[in-house]
DNA sequence: GCATACAAAGTGGAATACCAAATTTCATGC
DNA sequence: GCATGAAATTTGGTATTCCACTTTGTATGC
């Protein structure tokens, strides 16, 4: 295989996996067969197999031992752990961010703050207003000056992309995440801790009712409906186009 | 090698070099040369990349691309991070598990309980004051009945178990621990939220002010003696015994 | 006809072999 | 004598091979 110089094949097919889990390509409960997945790569089953240990470690696939790797389901509980732990990681990095954020950090602010304006007067670009949203909270993770908050926050948001095409498939949701994300980050330019730790919590909080409420639907729908025919496990593997 | 037919080989390998770590065996800043390691602990090189890669996942140890695996050295502004956001997470789980433990968590805290008495009777046992200190903030942890919040705090404790050594040399120290911990069960027992968030949070607190306090002095020594004379890279590699 | 056991195939896990890149050392030229 | 370049060695990264376990299917016996 030829490596590209500057990346590691590893970082790559790690990246390229978590892309694939995250459109929905490569769907929940689906197996994980690493000498499949070398194939449709194009690489040696060792990156695959060492990709697919790591991100085992994060969560987004499990490992049951000597039988395979399969991509995560999450419970609607399990949805809700999340989405409480990110409110108070988030919450704490809003306050933080009040107080710690640096110049530099500060002209971040205004360069997206610029990025919503422009966004907002153009036709909805999609992917373009994800981007955006996850580069937000970064970046009040990162202006919270705590190091290890910023890390577990990456991390939290690496799980919340499985779910971000239900919270982003409504129109109006989007322009209300736009709208609180804009009075966000002047609330934080303008040090009002308590201001921003309020809108920060409550636009996480919002996210979780919306999403546990499709995630409950789909319970349902699959407890009733879906689970008497379910297809045979594999039977998806070849409707993912990498 | 052979398999010992229900551990998988990159687990073992796993722990045994996080413990290796953690005992400071392997030193902060040293190079870790998968071959070495690989003939030391009776391997292949396979398990120890793999075991590698996923370490430095969790930030014990760094990856520099092309360039090796090294195991991290964390600076006082690191670990302050660390327990300032150890303090949050615990706090926050402190709080949870007066609401929400289970029956058979508050069992687990009666063992505990008992544990600690008879352990303040008998001759110190050092290793089991250590275990049983870790086993009170995983309960903690878990009884808070957050999953996502319990994995986090596992995972900060895994870093801090890097620093237990410090924490737990001087037996002041680790008495005044104990009876905190006694306090801090009691106060979750008997649902006292602001209680047992007060004690936990006090407790990190002390536990960051005396390993700071030792870490600056250990950086200062560096950068005016060691420095200078700073030994070979790879120099210490042959002093760790397995 | 159902259940259990055995066999075979497929898949997961580890080791070895191979290849590429980077750093260090040695030699030559300025 | 110092600097620069080339070659060799070290070492990191990937692929292939080998082995073991698990699972599934078929056959036989109850």
């Amino acid at each position: 295989m030829a490596t590209k110089r500057s990346e590691l094949l590893i970082d790559d097919v790690y990246g390229r996996l978590r892309d694939l889990i995250f459109s929905n390509s490569l769907r929940a409960g689906q197996k994980l067969v690493d000498r499949d997945l070398a194939e449709r790569l194009g690489v040696s089953r060792t990156p695959v197999r060492e990709a697919l240990g790591r991100l085992a470690m994060t969560g987004l696939v499990e490992a049951r031992t000597r039988r395979g790797y399969y991509v995560s389901t999450f419970s609607a509980q399990q949805v809700t752990d999340l989405y409480e732990f990110r409110k108070m990681l988030e919450v704490h990095a809003a306050k933080l961010a009040t107080k710690n954020a640096l110049p530099s950090h500060l002209h971040e602010f205004d360069c997206i703050l610029a990025d919503l304006e422009k966004l907002s007067s153009e036709p909805k670009d999609h992917a373009k207003a994800v981007r955006l949203d996850l580069e937000i909270h970064e970046l009040i993770a990162r202006a919270s000056g705590n190091a290890s908050l910023h890390q577990a926050i990456q991390n939290v948001l690496d799980k919340v992309m499985c779910f971000i095409w239900v919270e982003t498939s409504n129109r109006e949701a989007l322009a209300a995440a736009d709208s609180q994300h804009q009075a966000l980050l002047h609330a934080i330019k303008e040090k009002d801790a308590a201001g921003a730790a309020a809108l920060i919590g409550d636009h996480v909080e919002s996210a979780k009712d919306s999403l546990v409420k499709v995630l409950q639907a789909r319970d349902d729908l699959q407890n009733s409906v879906l689970s008497p025919r379910r297809p045979r496990e594999g039977a998806l593997v070849d409707e993912f186009a990498i």
